[in-house]
DNA sequence: CATTCTATTGACACTTGTTCAATAACGCCA
DNA sequence: TGGCGTTATTGAACAAGTGTCAATAGAATG
């Protein structure tokens, strides 16, 4: 019993019997570079599990031997999907170096708002994986995401708006995860609520967290 | 060629060959009950594929044929687990009636900072859950969140703190954001913040973010 | 045109999710 | 107490997907 035909036919895709499609022979730089790409595309609307290398190969045209040789595994090749959706965001989001700190800070968020509306894909790749994905994964996400929040602390609103302490850290970071969250909720349902609203709201938070800082005093009522 | 012979010997864990594992019988209800409870502790640290269904079986003693009786699938499996978590936040957090708005908003943030801390795992298995999981998972995570801010923007700071506006709901839920951050970063690392400092921060973020909105109005500089 | 190099393939082995007929613990009634 | 039906539970077979590696084919080089 058992042992059935085995059926290990893993189809090469929607091809006539017999003319198998042709190789396709790219240098390395440029065949990591197009399955990171599909890869963050693919990414974006499924979770790793849900994207078979079945698919992801078809999808390229190429083999599945050939994305282990390039990633060596799944994860590895969903770990440099992130790191590239996340390179990708902070070298695309340079912050700008003129105007008063209030008026960079606007700049800043206005880059970034702009950077998640024209690469939903990419940052929901980044994102996405972050949540389900390994600790190494979460921690690029996480430099990501630093290295954002401490570009606007830093250079943008140094000591202007909110200083350095740790419960300072610590509302920069929730700040942070605000922001993030308004862009994609806002992109979801963005009915009563303009572009200019959104980065007025996300830019005049941070200074509106900062005021209940120094030493915590009840809001009047 | 192939047809090996298959191995399938999926071993029965740790047991002397012979001597299996008496049946332990159930009712039903305190099965599921098991079960649930305990993958919301498997789930707190691992993803959903990082946890397969042997070590699942093993850890509950029970056989892998069981959990597809109960649950269907492991997709199944993993959005009770999460229904469980939600449903045991929202029911263990229940804001009080009494004090002034301020006050009230302060009582159910402190409920919501216990919980996290009383039921990390939990609250991880519910989050991580959200993030990783398909559309009927967020769908619950986001219920969630939303039946307790609208708590609080209904019953306990209605109208004082904020308006009704599609401005405020987005803010009110980036504001969910970020509470969510700041305390799971505390937990992390609640070095330089008393747990008081944490709740105050919360409390006070909100009418702090309540007051850019009406008339969006540049801080003074 | 022959040869070397290497990007690429396809079949195979292995792990793991899923199904289902068989099994054994429990309550019930004679 | 002992047979009997009910049903919680099991284990082996099945299916689908991941990972491995020797063989292959396209390009460059002489």
């Amino acid at each position: 019993m058992g042992c059935v035909t085995a059926t290990t036919g893993r189809g090469s895709g929607t091809r006539a019997p017999g003319n198998r499609a042709p190789r396709n022979r790219l240098s390395p730089d440029e065949r990591r570079s197009q399955l990171l790409d599909l890869g963050v595309r693919l990414l974006a609307t499924r979770s790793l599990d849900e994207l078979s290398i079945d698919l992801l190969a078809e999808e390229a045209g190429i083999s599945r031997g050939l994305l282990y040789h390039y990633f060596g595994n799944k994860h590895a090749f969903h770990e440099a999907v992130v790191r590239r959706a996340a390179d990708d965001l902070i070298a695309q989001t340079a912050p700008p170096v003129t105007g008063d700190p209030i008026e960079r800070l606007l700049a800043s968020v206005t880059a970034y708002v702009d950077y998640v509306v024209a690469n939903y894909e990419g940052y929901l790749s980044l994102v996405k994986g972050a949540a389900g994905g390994n600790e190494a994964i979460r921690q690029i996400y996480d430099d990501a995401r630093n290295a954002l929040t401490d570009r606007i602390f830093r250079e943008d609103a140094q000591g202007q708006i909110i200083e350095d302490t740790p419960a300072a850290r610590l509302l920069m970071r929730g700040w942070g995860a605000m922001t993030e969250d308004l862009v994609l909720s806002w992109l979801v349902d963005p009915t009563g609520v303009t572009r200019e609203e959104l980065l007025a709201m996300m830019a005049q938070s941070l200074p509106a967290l900062g005021s209940i800082l120094p030493q915590p005093s009840v809001v009047e009522h």
